[in-house]
DNA sequence: ATGATATTACAAGTATTGTTGAAATATGAA
DNA sequence: TTCATATTTCAACAATACTTGTAATATCAT
């Protein structure tokens, strides 16, 4: 993960929509969910789902997949991680800090 | 840690300009650095370094200290891992596969 | 007080991002 | 093919964020 790469990511993150998206895809894990379905759950109208998605999706934070008629989300695990050991790692240089009060031990 | 503040840090963080004045001020810790020397490190205008770090300091990520004729500014290193712990457990629910994509063991 | 230095505040303009509703596309069922 | 459902695309608009240069403020030294 280079640094514009995890600028958009963490861009991707910042918005109250987007988290609540990543929040319920993150409850579905492998199975993922629909537009639609999450679109329910956020309380947001589908070209509103489809403009926020995609900003995850552009920033490798989700995956998509078309099944028949939907089109199923999943949340990337590995990209959330790989963004927070970017900002652990290459902005704060493993500050022990940092890593007390985002709760590792080692 | 709150959500609104979360998004907050997440912004602040997801900028360029942002993200050097971290790096910098991450190598500096305790002793901080002036605006203007922030300034010729990230090749930024004073007003550029006043509005960005001013993000920063709002989102608490970092703090601010007046020292005779400069301001100090130094990272705020407990923040920094408030907000990683943030994406991790309220967002990612401790999923294992962030974990370790964190560079987390345990 | 006056002048020099460090920083902030402000205003104007530009750019980017987010919202909304309507039209277009894709898929499956009758 | 025709219809219904799921999602995307688009255009217009609103709201934020960023940049730039200039003026204002704060501090220190003379």
């Amino acid at each position: 993960m280079n640094e514009s790469q995890a600028i958009e990511a963490l861009a991707a993150l910042s918005h109250e929509t987007r988290l609540r998206i990543v929040r319920h895809l993150v409850t579905r894990a492998e199975a993922g969910d629909s537009a639609g379905a999450i679109g329910e759950v956020v309380d947001a109208a589908p070209s509103k789902i489809t403009f926020h998605v995609s900003a995850l999706e552009r920033a490798g934070l989700v995956s998509s997949e078309r099944v028949s008629r939907q089109i199923v989300y999943r949340i990337n695990f590995e990209q959330m991680g790989r963004v927070l050991n970017y900002v652990l790692t290459d902005c704060c240089a493993n500050n022990a800090t940092v890593m007390t009060c985002c709760g590792i031990k080692s």
